[in-house]
DNA sequence: AAACAATGATAGTAAAACTATTATTTTTGT
DNA sequence: ACAAAAATAATAGTTTTACTATCATTGTTT
C-alpha cells in the first residue's frame, strides 16, 4: 500500500477533543494501547495513563468520557482501516471467488500491514481487538451507543464481506451472520490457541495466521458452495 | 426430563461457601440472575444484591470471592445444564445425523426446558450468558482462571460436541473450532437480531430460536458434507 | 499586547470493592 | 436439652476508581 498521510473516519462523539490533532492527543492513543494490552480494560485507569503519557488525569478527561470510550475509539480505528484494506485487496478483482479469497486473506492479514501512522501499533492494537472487541458491544448501553452511530464501522464493515459472500453465491441465505461470523472466528481461534487450546483445532505457533486463513477459506467456500442438499452425491470432474 | 433433584457439578473454588446447600445461599443466587440481567456485569455490585436479597454485603462476600466468581458460577452452572440437555437429547440414538440435529436442537433448547431448582430462572440465565457469557474468559487472568479449573465444564461441553462432529464425518478437519462456533453463533446471533440487526440475517420475533436451529443446522451439515473440493461440480441424484 | 485555548497541578466527591469487628441468631453434636 | 460452633447482621473503616472543579501557567492566535 502507498505511503500516505492517513486520517481515518472516526465517529467525532467518540472524543471530546480530537486526539489525532495534537501532540498530547497522538501520545495518549499511543499509550493507551500499549496500556490496554499491558493490564487488560479492567486495570486500565486514566490516572495509570496519565502517568505513563507524562500528563495528568484531568487531561486525558479533556480528550475522552471515559476508558470505554477510548477503548471504542481504538477499537473502530481497527474497523476502519481494516474496511481500507479489505478494499484495497478486492479492488480490480473480478472473479467473485478470488475476491472472497482476498478479503479472507485480508481479515487475518490486517495486523500485519503497516499503516504509516506512527502512533497506532496495528499488531498491538490486533491484540487487544482480539482480547477486548466483543466487550465494545455487550453492554447494557448498546443500544445508546449504537444510536449514537459507534458502530456503523463495524456495521459497514460486515456490510462489504456480506456483498463479496453473496457475489459468489447470491443464493446463500446467511450473508450477514457468515460475515460477522468470519470476522469473530478469526479473533476467538486465535485467542484460544493461546489459553484455551482445547477449544480450537487451531495449534499455537509462527504460522498461525496461515492456520487462520486456511480454516475461514475452507468455512466460507464450503458454506457458499451450490449443493443444496447435505445428502447429495457429489461427483468430482 | 424426569423430575429428580438436581445438584449440578460445579467446580468448588468458584465460591467460598456452597450457595445451593443454604436458603441464604439459594437467594442469591435467585437474585444475582436477576440483578445480572437487570443491570449487567459492570453495574452490578455486592452491595445492591445484599439489599435486593435482604441480607449484607459481608455476607455476599462470605460466598464468593468476588462479583466475576459468582458469574462465572452462574455460567458453569449453565455449560453443565447444557451439556446434561445434549446428552439426554442424543441418548439411545445411533445415526450420526440425528445425533448431532439433536445436540443443535439441544443447544437453542436449553433455556426453554427447564431444570425443578426453582432457584435458578435457566430463562433469564440464558440472556445473562449471551450478554455476559464471552466475558468469563475475555481478560487478563484467563490462564489462571484456566489452571483452576472454572472453564473445564466448557471444555468438556465443546469437546462433546466435537465427538457428535466427528461422528458425522471422521475427516472434518476443524470439529472443535465448529463446536465453539456454533455454541458463539447461537448466542451472538440471538444478541445481534434484538441489538445490532445489521449484523445477523436473524429476524426478531417469536420464532428466533426457530430461526438459529435452522441456522446452525444449515452450517453444520453444510460444512460436514463429504465434498473436498469446493469447485467441484455436484450432481443431484 | 490582549484574548483565548490547552494544559498542569491540585483538591475534592461519591461510589466501588473490599476487610474487620462484635453482637446476635441459628445450627449441630452429644 | 444444652453447650459449642458456625453463620449472619450491623456497623465501621480502607483503598481505589471514576470522575468534577478550580486556578495558575503556558502557548497560540489576531
Amino acid at each position: 500500500m502507498e505511503s500516505f498521510s492517513l486520517e481515518l473516519n472516526i465517529n467525532d462523539k467518540l472524543f471530546l477533543r480530537n486526539p489525532q490533532h495534537s501532540d498530547i492527543g497522538r501520545r495518549i492513543l499511543k499509550n493507551s494501547i500499549l496500556l490496554f494490552d499491558e493490564i487488560g480494560l479492567e486495570q486500565f485507569t486514566f490516572k495509570k495513563l496519565a502517568e505513563q503519557v507524562g500528563s495528568t488525569e484531568a487531561t486525558m478527561y479533556r480528550y475522552f468520557e471515559n476508558k470505554n470510550y477510548l477503548l471504542l475509539y481504538l477499537i473502530n480505528w481497527y474497523w476502519e482501516w481494516m474496511k481500507i484494506h479489505i478494499d484495497y485487496a478486492i479492488h480490480n478483482v473480478d472473479d467473485p471467488r478470488l475476491r472472497l479469497k482476498k478479503a479472507i486473506n485480508a481479515i487475518v492479514d490486517t495486523a500485519k500491514r503497516n499503516t504509516n501512522v506512527d502512533f497506532i501499533d496495528e499488531d498491538i492494537l490486533h491484540r487487544i481487538v482480539i482480547v477486548e472487541g466483543t466487550k465494545a458491544y455487550h453492554s447494557k448501553d448498546v443500544d445508546q451507543l449504537n444510536k449514537d452511530g459507534f458502530f456503523t464501522s463495524y456495521k459497514t464493515l460486515c456490510q462489504k464481506l456480506a456483498e463479496v459472500i453473496l457475489e459468489v453465491n447470491p443464493n446463500y441465505p446467511y450473508p450477514r451472520a457468515l460475515a460477522t461470523n468470519l470476522l469473530e472466528m478469526a479473533n476467538d481461534n486465535i485467542y484460544f490457541a493461546e489459553h484455551l487450546p482445547r477449544l480450537t483445532d487451531i495449534k499455537k505457533g509462527e504460522n498461525i495466521f496461515d492456520q487462520i486463513t486456511e480454516m475461514l477459506q475452507f468455512f466460507a467456500f464450503r458454506l457458499l458452495s451450490s449443493s443444496q442438499v447435505p445428502n447429495a452425491q457429489i461427483k468430482h470432474v
